[in-house]
DNA sequence: CAATAGATCATCT
DNA sequence: GATGATCTATTGC
C-alpha cells in the first residue's frame, strides 16, 4: 500500500456490518485483528486488542453495571464506547453482543496506513512511526479521538471499521491483559504475532 | 536496557 | 476519598 503526504491508496475495503460485533466479545477481538480504523484522514490496521466480557468480568467497566458511564456499553452492537482515563488519556473500545449484554473490545494498538503526518502533528512525543499507535491512548490521540465520538455508530458514523477484501486471517498470539489488577491472568489480549506496532515489544511465539 | 515517579480528573464507593 | 483497561521523562544499572 502507498503512503503519500495528504492522500492514500488503500487496496479496496468494506465496511463492517452491524452483524460482526452481534457475537461474544472474544470472537469479535479476534477478528478485528487486520481490520482497517478509519477517521477523517487518518487510518490504521488494527494489530492488537483486548476481549472484556461484561458483567461477569471483574475487569470490565461493566462489572458495576448499568450507569451514565456505560449505558454505551448495554446498548446495541457496533458502536463506539470512548472512555477517559488517569486525568488524561482516552480509549477506544467496540460493543459486542447484543444490546442488554455489554461485551467489549478494547482496541490497543494501530500500524498507521495514512494520514501518518497529522498522527505526527497530534503525537510529537512518538520519535517512529512504531511509536505513533502503539497503545490505547495513543491511537485515540493520533486518530483525533475523543469522549465526543462515544457512543458513536460504527456501522454508519464518522468512525469506521474496514475490512481488506479477500485478505487472509492474521496469526494471533494470545496473553493475559495489560495493566488490570482483577481477573489479571485471564487470556483476553489478542495480538497480530511478530508485527512491530503492537503495544510492549512484539510476540513471535 | 529496567524500574519508577508524576501528571491529572471522571467515576464509583 | 481512592482508584484507574496510560504515557512520558528520568533515574539507575
Amino acid at each position: 500500500m502507498r503512503i503519500a503526504a495528504s492522500t492514500v491508496t488503500l487496496p479496496k475495503t468494506t465496511r463492517l456490518k452491524r452483524e460482526f460485533y452481534n457475537r461474544e466479545p472474544i470472537r469479535v477481538a479476534r477478528e478485528c485483528l487486520g481490520k482497517v480504523l478509519v477517521h477523517g484522514e487518518t487510518a490504521g490496521r488494527i494489530v492488537e486488542v483486548e476481549a472484556y466480557l461484561g458483567q461477569d468480568d471483574r475487569a470490565a467497566h461493566a462489572w458495576s453495571g448499568v450507569t451514565k458511564r456505560t449505558e454505551v456499553l448495554f446498548g446495541p452492537p457496533g458502536h463506539a464506547y470512548i472512555y477517559f482515563i488517569y486525568g488524561m488519556y482516552e480509549c477506544l473500545n467496540f460493543v459486542a453482543e447484543p444490546e442488554g449484554r455489554a461485551g467489549a473490545v478494547l482496541i490497543r494498538a494501530l500500524e498507521p496506513l495514512a494520514g501518518i503526518e497529522q498522527m505526527r502533528k497530534r503525537r510529537p512525543a512518538a520519535k517512529r512511526v512504531e511509536d505513533l499507535a502503539s497503545g490505547p491512548g495513543k491511537l485515540t490521540q493520533a486518530m483525533g479521538i475523543t469522549r465526543r465520538l462515544n457512543g458513536c455508530d460504527l456501522v454508519t458514523g464518522e468512525l469506521e471499521v474496514r475490512a481488506f477484501n479477500g485478505e487472509a486471517k492474521p496469526e494471533i498470539a494470545v496473553t493475559p491483559r495489560i495493566g488490570i489488577t482483577h481477573c489479571a491472568d485471564w487470556p483476553l489480549r489478542f495480538l497480530i504475532r511478530g508485527n512491530k506496532f503492537v503495544s510492549g515489544k512484539p510476540i513471535h511465539i
